[in-house]
DNA sequence: AGGTGGACCCGAACGC
DNA sequence: TGCGTTCGGGTCCACC
């Protein structure tokens, strides 16, 4: 599922083939993809805008036009963009959306759990919008340790649940968050508020290294995810943790363990997280 | 208010 | 083999 890592090495994949680019016509197939605006009504206003910039916030990819209107997309778990230079030919399964380009390429989403979606909104209107769901980046240069530590010290529910609440931090997802965890040698299902400063300390750190080392693997590849030239990601291959049940742990060699914290599945160390 | 659990989806994995 | 059932996961929303 894309996560911060996924969406960032879509954005860097696609922005500079989309920068200055018109979008000349924009085709969208699945009413679930804007619910509840029309689609056509969502087509015709991105019909004609010039981008001005690809960006990125937690897991919501933000393209901005040149009038000031922003398209702002949630990959959710199976959305995928591909960029086809020379325009797709035949329709992929589980096409939900197409934009073609003025120079003739074009950008196509497919989405098979149909989760995803495609908000336009003025230019007043993100900051709000993204504000109110979101969190600190874990990447930017204005997340501190002290940051962490004062959001889940108002927290008492597991650790790994505070984390994956995008309020908490923008982006962390199921399995960055099992990664983080175990690099901070932190159980997953400890209150967040009893977490003690160089526990926070070091999930401060957990967290930014997994992030940056899935971006520098260009993203984890389980099933679905591709970069916008349908390449996989690498990431998977250095999973510490995650859908790794039964395989001895890296650092210690005890078999790592699944279990449910937050209503989601969870794999972690019981001998090196604490 | 914070925490929890269901809804939304549908292919894959599982169970008999 | 084949078919029905369960699972999973990001976010929103209703309900404690």
């Amino acid at each position: 599922m894309p996560e911060l890592p996924e969406v960032e090495t879509i954005r860097t994949n696609l922005e500079p083939k989309l920068l200055g680019r018109r979008f000349e016509d924009v085709e969208i197939l699945d009413s679930r993809l804007t619910r509840p605006v029309d689609p056509a009504e969502v087509a015709a206003e991105l019909t004609g805008e010039r981008v001005a910039a690809v960006d990125r916030r937690g897991k919501y990819l933000i393209v901005r036009f040149e009038s000031g209107l922003v398209l702002l997309i949630h990959l959710r778990m199976t959305g995928k963009l591909a960029y086809s230079k020379n325009g797709a030919s035949a329709a992929p399964p589980h096409l939900r959306a197409v934009v073609r380009l003025d120079d003739g390429s074009d950008v196509t989403y497919r989405d098979v759990r149909r989760f995803g979606t495609w908000l336009v909104l003025g230019s007043d209107e993100l900051e709000p919008y993204l504000a109110a769901r979101l969190g600190i980046e874990p990447l930017g240069p204005g997340f501190s340790g002290r940051d962490l530590s004062e959001r889940l010290g108002r927290r008492r529910g597991p650790v790994k649940g505070v984390l994956l609440d995008q309020r908490t931090l923008a982006g962390v997802g199921n399995i960055y968050a099992d990664e983080a965890l175990w690099r901070a040698r932190i159980d997953p299902r400890r209150p967040a508020d009893e977490l003690q400063p160089p526990e926070i300390g070091a999930l401060h750190r957990g967290l930014r290294r997994a992030l940056e080392a899935g971006i520098a693997r260009q993203g984890a590849t389980l099933r679905d995810y591709r970069t916008p030239d349908g390449e996989a990601g690498g990431m998977q291959h250095e999973f510490k943790v995650y859908g790794r049940g039964g395989e001895p742990c890296s650092r210690c060699g005890t078999p790592i363990e699944k279990t449910r914290v937050a209503g989601r599945g969870t794999w972690f160390c019981p001998a090196c997280q604490r």
